[in-house]
DNA sequence: TCTGGGGTCCTAGGACCC
DNA sequence: TCTGGGGTCCTAGGACCC
């Protein structure tokens, strides 16, 4: 079998670089890419980690996910802004559609990541390697930011690749340089060998990718169970996985979700339901708009001590507002610990695409009804955004 | 004013059925 | 009178990714 080609995308700083971008096409005079700079949530709001940083951030010590105090204590000049997801969503779809002219086969893995199946293109691309040099220069060109592109013969390696150096490079990850490049580092960069796998392997003495790959399944699997041998297989830089374009995907049990951190710790239940009742609205049309139906309606919880929570429950295929947060304000009721409450959401799991329900004539009547109100106050609200047209029961204050 | 939000996948344990 | 056991569905929790 002929070996495969794969690249691997990733936007350098994506939020910032963007962000960065936007603001100089704007007229702002500085461009944040080079001074101290952070995209981060909003501390009042008890919102406040670091979502992207500046190469200059990153050189004091500045790590993503890191609070926005910490990140002050580690560079007191560091400069904040504002993350604009719309703007963010935009930049994504340009690119995604400027790649699309170099290959069909591009798999989406991320808002800024792309894995890229350059396989059999031997006749238009002689050297791929060039290629990817060609991709990286020209988006620098035409859209003024930069990206990593790693090129090798699976998507693991690749991926691997284009975490090497950064910014503005291409690196390859062969199947003949795994030994040289890969094994060296330590197995926390192996990608899926999580904070959690990383402590374990170093207790066992496991410290570099080199030491897991030539490490002994039996033993692993102890500790590690099912993952040991992908664990095994990945160090070895083994990946048989295709790339796939989203809208050939098959997910398994296809989810979305919606959470909130409060702006302070809620511990009266109504406050509570305000705000599920705006997530389920926000879902609601979300999967109307999906045109599916969910049968898992659950919610999850987190209290002031940081404690994660969650409960759910099957239910008939639905995609109305109302099932959703009756339901979700029934799980709050049977299952909240009357502790002072941090975070809540909704999730809605296992969606279906036709809803295979039998409804009494009644019930269709009354369904009929709904549905036309819902669907009027979608119209509106996707027109004019967020909660524009509420029932009049919830109309008072906002989160 | 220290710790976001949106996902996928896996596992363990209990209920229930034959 | 010693406790079967396989299969499926469901829930809660957690690991991992960005």
């Amino acid at each position: 079998m002929k070996d495969r080609i794969i690249f691997h995308l990733d936007v350098n700083n994506a939020f910032l670089s963007w962000s960065a971008v936007d603001l100089l096409e704007h007229g702002y005079k500085k461009d944040i890419r080079k001074i101290p700079a952070i995209i981060g949530g909003d501390e009042t709001r008890r919102r406040g980690i670091v979502l992207a940083k500046s190469p200059v951030a990153k050189k004091y010590g500045i790590k993503t996910a890191d609070t926005i105090y910490e990140a002050k204590k580690k560079c007191p000049q560091i400069e904040l802004y504002p993350p604009y997801y719309e703007l963010y969503s935009k930049k994504s779809r340009e690119l995604f559609t400027y790649l699309k002219k170099y290959t069909p086969t591009i798999e989406q893995f991320s808002v800024d990541e792309a894995f890229l199946d350059m396989s059999g293109t031997n006749l238009l691309y002689k050297d791929h390697v060039k290629l990817a040099h060609t991709i990286k220069d020209d988006i620098k060109k035409r859209f003024g930011y930069t990206v990593n592109i790693g090129v090798a013969n699976n998507k693991l390696c690749a991926k691997m690749a284009s975490d090497f150096e950064k910014p503005d490079k291409v690196h390859t990850l062969f199947n003949d340089e795994i030994k040289e490049k890969m094994w060296p580092l330590p197995v926390e960069d192996l990608f899926m060998c999580g904070k959690k796998s990383a402590e374990r392997l170093h207790s066992l003495g496991i410290d570099t990718i080199g030491d897991l790959a030539k490490a002994d399944v039996g033993k692993l699997y102890k500790h590690f169970k099912n993952q040991a041998n992908f664990l095994i297989e990945s160090a070895k830089g083994i990946d048989n996985s295709k790339v796939i374009p989203r809208k050939e995907r098959t997910i398994k049990n296809e989810s979305i979700s919606t959470s909130r951190t409060l702006s302070y710790d809620y511990t009266d239940i109504d406050k509570l339901k305000e705000i599920l009742f705006k997530q389920a609205e926000r879902l609601g049309r979300e999967l109307r708009q999906k045109k599916k139906y969910t049968t898992t309606v659950g919610i999850v919880l987190k209290n002031n001590l940081f404690k994660s929570y969650s409960h759910q429950r099957k239910v008939e295929a639905t995609n109305k507002n109302s099932v959703i947060y009756k339901t979700a304000c029934e799980l709050l009721e049977r299952n909240w610990r009357e502790d002072p409450i941090r975070l809540i959401g909704i999730r809605l799991a296992d969606l279906t695409t036709n809803r295979d329900v039998q409804l009494s004539f009644d019930s269709k009547e009354e369904n009929k009804e709904e549905e036309i109100i819902q669907d009027v106050m979608d119209r509106i609200n996707n027109k004019f955004g967020g909660s524009s047209v509420i029932p009049a029961s919830m109309k008072k204050k906002k989160d």
